[in-house]
DNA sequence: AGCACGCCGACT
DNA sequence: GTCGGCGTGCTC
């Protein structure tokens, strides 16, 4: 048989084919040999006058493309395949499904570095430990140097770490001179390798209650089983999730653990590495380029056995793979909302399938999706009913505004609860989705508002430092003195933010720290740690934060939580939206009334008979989703219909729309054909004009994902040949989680 | 997407 | 006289 030739090469660009490339001519000789590994390695080619890293994704004899037009490729830049046939494949199965570019779609699993076409070796780094001596106490060694001492402290917990974890708990390795020369520490230059020489278990099992043990069991180590672990904070799922590793890694196999964005504290490495003597990768947004490339090579070469990583880690290679884990698998982090929109939750359930291995969902507030999937009997439904411990789950109380006077948001009755916490010397929380001091500017003259001049959206006032903020696009201008329109000093700022609740409560509780958690106070800190010891102390305060307060810490001396608005949730526009507001006050519920005190949650709104937070605070989270999902299916949304969502954008809103309205025609005959396809649209996105584009969206609803699909493939089709489509930025959404 | 080419308006 | 705005075309 004759050297096979070319070479198709999957390419980062928006254009939905792969291209043909002869084979570099320093390989042809040899490509005979070795033609069946080429797939899967990196190649460098030219593409128009720009050199790109590609994917081989497969060999030919022969090229489809005229021969004189195909160039050679630059150089083959693996000696080895760097994505396995698995992998690949599933890549695939993915860009076809999301109707997406397969380049991009590669590119979403590889990190930069590779991407860049840098070397796949692994490179060795610092392996920290303890000394002998460094092992006593800390103030035997270094009495004259209390920073010393409580960093020695602070690496005692640790017992040995690497670089990486260094950096992340934001110490410089100069600081750990003193220590290395003192011989409290000691490290060496390693490669990462296999840590199986010790025994699996670091740490004894924690006994589990039955209804964990029979989730446990459940659970199979081969073939394609999917289990749902719905179960409230506190019910144990982690020791769930910790003794089915146990089964798989007894096995010799890897596990992939997958995440929210903001839910990968420490803490939850921490409970991993206290348990298993095994390496683990860690893959998430704080890591540079040269980490992130290292812990993926770790994965796909099988030397790390465990994986935790935010939504792009479900692409991750990994030979030996026998679990996926997803926790908080209801967050809506796991859907990316750009460029490849895919979600990680649905992607894992596919590569689960794919792999025959098992798959564990889990959440205290699970997705409607996944909760429609466990009741037609597709995963196994596990519930944690019984809480850890003596803790039994927070009073609610709605506080209802109607007719309220309102000081700054707070009723009167809420500012009596607080103010008995803090009397018993306990600590709050207060819950409000928005940042920022107040989101109105107003005249009190000629009623202007301080809008934002790209977006079609009001300024948010900030005063930390003061200045208009628009939230969409980062627009930012100084507080005006007087109104633009009439010149009137008399500016009113309508509304609250966490800065202004902040004050607010500072001002009614003036011997009470108040501390505020939200975006803007914790980029100034070193992220979340430096005001998270502070809480951790017990001491009495009042928290005020915006949702990264609900999620992933826990805050043990919180004995009464409040949402001081919870309006804006209920009159979300989103079809989503209550679901969305039902699982958020249920995580930020769950901050309260941990360990032997008793929790108290406190609910403002001026809708205390809304039926839906009525149920759900009644009779729980299953009721409550039972009933959205009745409303779902009469409405005809998901998880009942497939949909997609076809959204375009322009400087000019004619285009925009102009483009829809086509995608429109051209689907229309071609629904018509077809029974139980719904169009809807083009209508103007919730917001119309964002970051001076306009934007516009066209839904359309199956039946069946089959028919989506065909439908979708002819209309990429179509719009490719439309010349408009080159002056509008659109995107096709598989499976939208927002309608914006 | 990125990049180049090509054609018109308002500046040093 | 040029700089640069974006419309159009192409990428094996």
């Amino acid at each position: 048989m004759s050297a096979p030739e070319f070479i198709q090469v999957a390419l980062p660009t928006p254009l939905r084919r792969t291209f043909d490339y002869r084979l570099p001519c320093d390989d042809i000789a040899t490509a005979a040999s070795f033609s069946q590994q080429l797939p899967g390695r990196r190649v460098a080619v030219e593409f128009g006058r720009q050199t790109l890293t590609g994917i081989i994704v497969s060999v030919s004899n022969n090229s489809q493309y005229p021969a004189e037009k195909v160039k050679p490729a630059l150089q083959i830049l693996d000696d080895s395949p760097l994505l396995d046939k698995n992998s690949l494949d599933f890549y695939h199965w993915a860009a076809n499904y999301y109707l997406h570019p397969l380049g991009e779609v590669i590119s979403a699993a590889l990190p930069a570095a590779l991407r860049q076409g840098e070397s796949a070796n692994l490179q060795a780094s610092n392996h920290w430990q303890l000394t002998k001596t460094g092992q006593q106490p800390a103030e035997t060694h270094l009495k004259r140097a209390p920073k010393q001492a409580q960093l020695l402290g602070q690496l005692q917990t640790l017992q040995h770490w690497s670089d990486t974890e260094l950096r992340q708990l934001a110490i410089p390795p100069g600081k750990l001179k003193p220590l290395l020369e003192k011989s409290l520490i000691s490290h060496q230059l390693r490669h990462p390798s296999q840590d199986h020489d010790r025994p699996l278990l670091a740490q004894q099992p924690l006994t589990l209650n039955p209804e964990q043990q029979a989730t446990t069991d459940a659970i199979a180590c081969t073939g394609f089983n999917a289990h749902l672990i719905f179960g409230a904070t506190g019910s144990g799922k982690t020791e769930v999730y910790l003794q089915v590793l146990e089964k798989i890694l007894t096995e010799g196999k890897q596990a992939l653990i997958l995440i929210p964005e903001i839910g990968l504290t420490p803490q939850t490495i921490q409970r991993f590495q206290n348990r298993f003597n095994r390496t683990i990768a860690v893959m998430h947004s704080n890591l540079n380029d040269t980490e992130r490339k290292q812990a993926w090579l770790m994965a796909a070469k099988g030397i790390a056995d465990i994986v935790i990583g935010t939504r792009s880690a479900v692409f991750t290679p990994m030979p030996r793979l026998g679990v996926i884990m997803i926790d908080e698998e209801h967050d809506p982090s796991f859907k990316q909302q750009d460029g490849f929109r895919y979600h990680a939750r649905d992607l894992a359930t596919v590569r689960a399938q794919r792999a025959q291995i098992p798959l564990l969902l889990g959440s205290a507030t699970p997705a409607l999706e996944s909760l429609h999937n466990a009741r037609q009997g597709r995963y196994q439904l596990a519930r944690l009913t019984q809480r850890a411990g003596e803790a039994s789950a927070p009073e609610t109380q709605i506080i209802d505004l109607r007719g309220q006077a309102l000081h700054n948001g707070f009723s009167q009755q809420l500012i009596q609860q607080l103010q008995n916490t803090t009397d018993a010397g306990e600590q709050a929380l207060v819950f409000l989705n928005r940042r920022g001091y107040s989101p109105v500017m107003l005249c009190h003259h000629c009623g202007w508002q301080a809008q934002c001049p790209r977006c079609e959206t009001r300024l948010t006032v900030h005063q930390q430092p003061p200045h208009l903020h628009c939230h969409h696009c980062d627009y930012q201008r100084p507080v005006a003195r007087q109104c633009p329109e009439c010149n009137s000093h008399e500016l009113h700022y309508v509304g609250q933010g966490t800065e202004r609740t902040e004050q607010t409560l500072q001002q009614l509780f003036p011997d009470t720290p108040v501390i505020r958690v939200d975006r803007d106070s914790t980029r100034r800190k070193n992220g979340m740690s430096e005001i998270l010891q502070d809480i951790q102390t017990g001491n009495p305060c009042i928290l005020v934060g915006t949702q990264m307060l609900a999620k992933g810490h826990h805050f043990p001396d919180v004995t009464l939580v409040a949402i001081l608005d919870a309006d804006s949730g209920l009159f979300s526009t989103d079809f989503r939206g209550i679901e969305r507001f039902g699982q958020l006050l249920l995580q930020v519920s769950g901050r309260a009334g941990r360990a032997e005190k008793p929790g108290k949650v406190l609910i403002q709104t001026h809708l205390s008979d809304h039926p839906l937070l009525n149920l759900l605070l009644r009779q729980g989270y299953d009721h409550f989703s039972r009933e959205i999902q009745r409303e779902r299916q009469l409405a005809k949304l998901p998880p009942y219909r497939a949909m997609a969502l076809l959204r375009s954008e322009s400087k000019r809103a004619d285009n925009a729309h102009q483009l829809l309205l086509s995608a429109r025609q051209f689907l229309e005959p071609l629904a018509g054909q077809t029974p139980a396809v719904t169009l809807l649209g083009p209508l103007p996105a919730p917001m119309e004009k964002r970051n001076d584009r306009y934007r516009f969206q066209l839904q359309l609803s199956c039946d069946d994902r089959k028919t989506r699909h065909y439908l979708c493939t002819q209309l990429l089709e179509h719009l490719e040949h439309q010349t408009l489509a080159r002056r509008v930025r659109w995107s096709l959404d598989i499976d939208p989680q927002e309608l914006s």
